[in-house]
RNA sequence: GGGCGCUUAGCUCAGUUGGUUCAGAGCAUCUGGUUUACACCCAGAGGGUCGGGGGUUCGAAUCCCUCAGCGCCCACCA
């Protein structure tokens, strides 16, 4: 048995057990006979790093993993990354422009081999940051959502859809990112409060024939200084006037009645554009006046629809003004809002101009405003997966925790859209169709297919021309959205896709559980379900733990602007991987956001500590084989069985309800209070003395016990000292031990060693008090009942030379009580009478408050007749208890005297 | 604007069907400790009228109503 260092030092621990582990290949999974049980990781992005999220959720993962194994069953955690589209081609682009290129100078193929550059250079750097931390994944099964069985699957998924008529290819409204010049799904855009302005502009009537028309009732006619009549506009995008084409009106509104069926002028572009009547109006908003850009705004393209409008896009796809505009052509949007503003202002076109808050919808990858634009794009849609996707997580099939989900999720299924997944971006999967040359003013024509040859044959079936040649046909330049291969991971990491029904698909589909943030709850889970069931026909995952947002000890999210985010690595050294670990799950229940403080990290480092030096004092001990084993560790050993099986029910039970910090407490507080504090101060050899060879068993089997409860928590420091503590061969591990099962719990026993403990607290009070040193022995004096077949401990544990049964009050004692006995210290000359009156008559007055809320409640007629039985019982035999215990006490003031 | 959730000790949170053990845990605080594993420790202690008000009930932290404060999701009125 080596040396055990005097001090734990993780640095030296924890790299040497994790090549251990992959140099046995212990996290690797193949099928076999046992029950499997699956975890997919969230993929991270590519080139990611690892932050304090990623920490949290895969601590989890990792808790839940290692348990599995542990029972015995066939663990596999797939790990991979995710190609993350819009999230890379943002960080190539801005790094290709500190080089000085645009990628419009670049073609798609150029394009591409710096993106993979990049994703080479940068890519799997967060893998590696996860073996610190103790990830148990399969590493030989790493996976890349861009690779080339997940390329297969994401193309076949494409055209097989399609083929079911799901994806379809329409002109929209969506949103558009003029940075990255691509659209949108709906998620992808947040709401950003801003200050802006709102700005109220002219429209004067076209061909005013009766200018002089007195305004009627209700009526609010603006005129100018010349007397022709206006309309007033309130907008805060005066920059798209020139994609106007009508003005809207509440048909119910009387201020503006004089306008029906007059068309107005655009002001500064002077084209004249009919006043339409449309409820979606306002008629207290602004002037209740609204302009109508339908190629500009979501309404308004609702209402060009309706109203059958001519459409203006004004827009280039970078956000500048196109030859559409007429005016500012080239121009930036925003600088054209500038500009426009002075150039209406100097024609006397704007009325007024006020200060206004509105929600800005911004890009959540590059944050600049979203332009809403028409365009063709590629859609799902989703009402035949939102049908398929919600009955199994509103009836718990798949369970969500904490269950408050469900309904967010049922309120999203049943509000949804379809979604738009083609993005004008070349890093991701290229979207498989082709286009068939059309002449000018034809409709568009396309097929959709596997690769080129499968393309061409569709095409000259199409055109009927066999003869039509490949470079005739165009493939669409866009890719797919990320999540279009995310949300086959939990089946195209089994190739369920390419391969249905092989072998691993059968056995590791459908995965247990998915640990990941509530945040992209819409995003992918509930796309993983749609395509699980879809392509499966059975769920992804049996549970969804959703995690918090890892935040600071303010409350404040995370992040690198404001600095108050811990280095995840530097943590790791400074308190070592399972002290992050424990200092994580401490403080994260289940859909909480953690407040984050590095004194978790510090409690978690603390309890190695403390485990460590358990560990030190018992390899310490000397074994007898020829000594007897005293009483008191006889009854020690007896009771901390007990108490380690109910801790080992609880934890189960807990991690049952996904209660991960709770099951992490109670192992805590066994280890520490009952384990540290109480059984190895209960066994513990006298000094210098050897401990018999059957407690010292027992203790190991405890320990043992302890650090396979314990190890899926904290992997390193358990095998650390789990080798200390068995004879084994190599390649073996504690990771692959059982998890220790709950045997018989003696609740009597517990419960009577819990009085002991209560004795031996009150005795060491009277000690303190009195300042007598724990090593002189004491005489115990009992008036009462007590758990008498622990006396052997009881002794030990006080330091009593003696326990003496009395029939009678001691004068010259200090006393205490535990529940209706009294227990007295005989002390010569060193007992303070008014002290001790003191504080009889503390519990006195106590115990006579208690007993006339007792007694009062008993009295209650109604209360005896309503109430069950057993709850009267058991209000009269508190009754008793205290009535016992106020005599007790009362004869004690008079033993006094 | 619509929906959901939260409010229990200084902090972070448990508290399952209303009634032993219901007012709890960890951390923090305070007091005392060089006992032969551990000061990254040990032994003790204090601390909450369960957000306010009302109701149901023999009995409410727990059920209902209401008010206040906080948080999240969805929608996006120019």
């Amino acid at each position: 048995m080596n040396e055990l260092a005097t001090k734990y030092d993780p640095s030296q621990v924890e790299g040497k057990w994790y090549d251990y582990w992959m140099k046995h290949r212990l996290f690797h999974s193949e099928p076999d006979a046992r029950e499997a049980y699956t975890i997919v990781i969230p993929p991270p992005n590519v080139t990611g790093v690892l932050h304090m999220g990623h920490m949290l959720n895969n601590t989890i993962q990792d808790i839940l993993i290692r348990r599995a194994r542990m029972q015995g069953k066939n663990a596999l955690w797939a790990p991979g990354t995710d190609h993350a589209s819009i999230a890379t081609e943002t960080k190539v682009i801005a790094k290709l422009a500190d080089e000085g290129i645009k990628k419009t100078d670049l073609t798609r193929e150029q394009f591409l081999e710096h993106a993979w550059e990049w994703t080479h250079k940068h890519g799997g750097i967060i893998l590696e940051q996860l073996k610190r931390l103790g990830a148990s994944c399969d590493w030989e099964r790493t996976a890349f959502t861009m690779d080339e069985e997940r390329s297969e699957s994401v193309l076949r998924v494409f055209c097989d859809l399609y083929d079911k008529g799901l994806i379809y290819r329409g002109l929209r409204m969506v949103h558009w990112d003029p940075q990255n010049r691509t659209a949108l799904s709906d998620d992808e855009v947040y709401y950003r409060e801003e200050k802006s302005k709102l700005y109220y502009l002219r429209y004067y009537l076209a061909d005013d024939d009766a200018p002089d028309t007195p305004a009627a009732e209700g009526e609010v006619v603006h005129r100018d200084a010349q007397g022709r009549r206006y309309a007033v506009v309130a907008t805060t995008r005066p920059e798209t006037i020139m994609g106007d084409t009508a003005m809207c009106i509440n048909p119910k509104d009387p201020k503006n009645h004089w306008l029906k069926g007059k068309k107005v002028v655009v002001p500064l572009v002077g084209r004249v554009i009919p006043v339409i009547e449309d409820r979606y109006v306002e008629v207290d908003f602004g002037t209740g006046c609204l302009k109508v850009t339908p190629a500009h705004d979501v309404n308004d393209y609702r209402l060009g629809q309706t109203h059958k409008l001519e459409t203006i896009d004004i827009f280039n796809e970078d956000g500048t003004l196109s030859e559409a505009a007429g005016m500012y052509v080239g121009m930036d949007r925003f600088d054209v809002r500038e500009q426009i503003v002075k150039d209406l202002d100097a024609a006397g076109l704007v009325e007024k101009i006020e200060d206004y808050t509105n929600n800005v919808g911004c890009s959540e990858r590059t944050h600049v405003p979203i332009e809403p634009r028409l365009s063709k794009q590629w859609f799902i849609n989703m009402k035949h997966f939102a049908k398929i996707a919600l009955p199994p997580v509103m009836n718990d099939l798949i369970k969500f925790v904490p269950s408050k989900y469900k309904n967010t999720y049922r309120s999203w299924l049943e509000n949804i859209q379809d979604w738009c997944i083609s993005r004008q971006l070349w890093w991701g999967h290229r979207i498989p169709a082709w286009f068939l040359p059309v002449g000018e003013g034809e409709e568009e024509r396309f097929v959709v297919a596997r690769d080129e040859q499968e393309a061409l044959a569709k095409a000259r079936q199409l055109t009927g021309n066999p003869e039509l040649p490949l470079e005739a046909l165009r493939r669409d330049e866009g890719a797919l959205d990320t999540w279009f291969s995310s949300w086959l991971w939990p089946i195209s990491l089994f190739k369920g896709i390419t391969e249905p029904g092989n072998e691993e698909i059968k056995y590791y589909y459908p995965t247990a559980t998915l640990v990941t943030g509530p945040d992209i709850i819409f995003f992918w889970v509930a796309r993983m379900i749609m395509a699980g069931y879809e392509y499966m026909g059975e769920m992804p995952f049996k549970n969804v733990y959703f995690t918090g947002i890892v935040r600071d000890k303010l409350g404040r999210k995370m992040s690198k602007s404001l600095g108050n985010s811990p280095d995840p690595i530097e943590l790791m050294e400074r308190f070592g991987a399972d002290g992050v670990r424990m200092g994580l799950m401490l403080a994260a229940p289940a859909g909480n956001d953690i407040l984050y403080d590095d004194a978790l990290c510090e409690q978690g480092r603390n309890f190695n500590t403390k485990i460590w030096n358990a560990f030190r004092l018992v390899k310490g001990w000397e074994i007898s084989s020829e000594a007897e084993q005293p009483e008191s560790a006889r009854e020690a050993c007896e009771w901390f069985a007990s108490q380690l099986n109910r801790t080992i029910a609880e934890v189960e039970d807990s991690m049952e309800k996904f209660r991960i910090s709770e099951a992490l407490m109670s192992i805590y507080r066994l280890v520490r209070d009952e384990f540290s504090s109480w059984y190895l101060e209960m066994v513990k050899p006298a000094y210098g003395t050897p401990i018999d060879a059957k407690t010292y068993e027992a203790t190991l089997a405890f320990f043992d016990a302890q650090l396979r409860l314990l190890h899926p928590f904290m992997p390193f420091i358990t095998e650390e000292l789990w080798q200390h503590l068995t004879e084994r061969a190599e390649g073996e591990s504690i990771m692959l031990a059982r998890l220790p099962e709950a045997g018989a719990v003696d609740e009597e026993l517990i419960t009577d060693m819990d009085f002991i403990k209560e004795i031996v607290a009150g005795v060491r009070t009277i000690r303190k008090q009195k300042q007598i040193p724990g090593r002189e022995p004491l005489e115990l004096l009992v008036l009462g009942a007590w758990p008498q077949h622990l006396s052997a401990v009881l002794e030990k544990m006080a330091g009593l030379s003696a326990i003496k049964a009395v029939s009678e009050k001691q004068a010259g004692a200090a006393t205490f009580r535990v529940q209706a006995t009294e227990f007295a210290i005989p002390l010569q000359g060193n007992v303070n009478i008014e002290e001790e009156r003191a504080k009889i008559e503390a519990d006195l007055k106590h115990l006579r408050g208690f007993l006339t809320g007792v007694e009062k409640k008993l009295s209650n007629e109604r209360f005896v007749s309503s109430a069950p039985e057993a709850v009267v019982a058991l209000e009269r035999k508190k009754q008793a208890d205290a009535l016992e215990k106020i005599t007790a006490l009362e004869a004690s003031l008079k033993a006094l005297g």
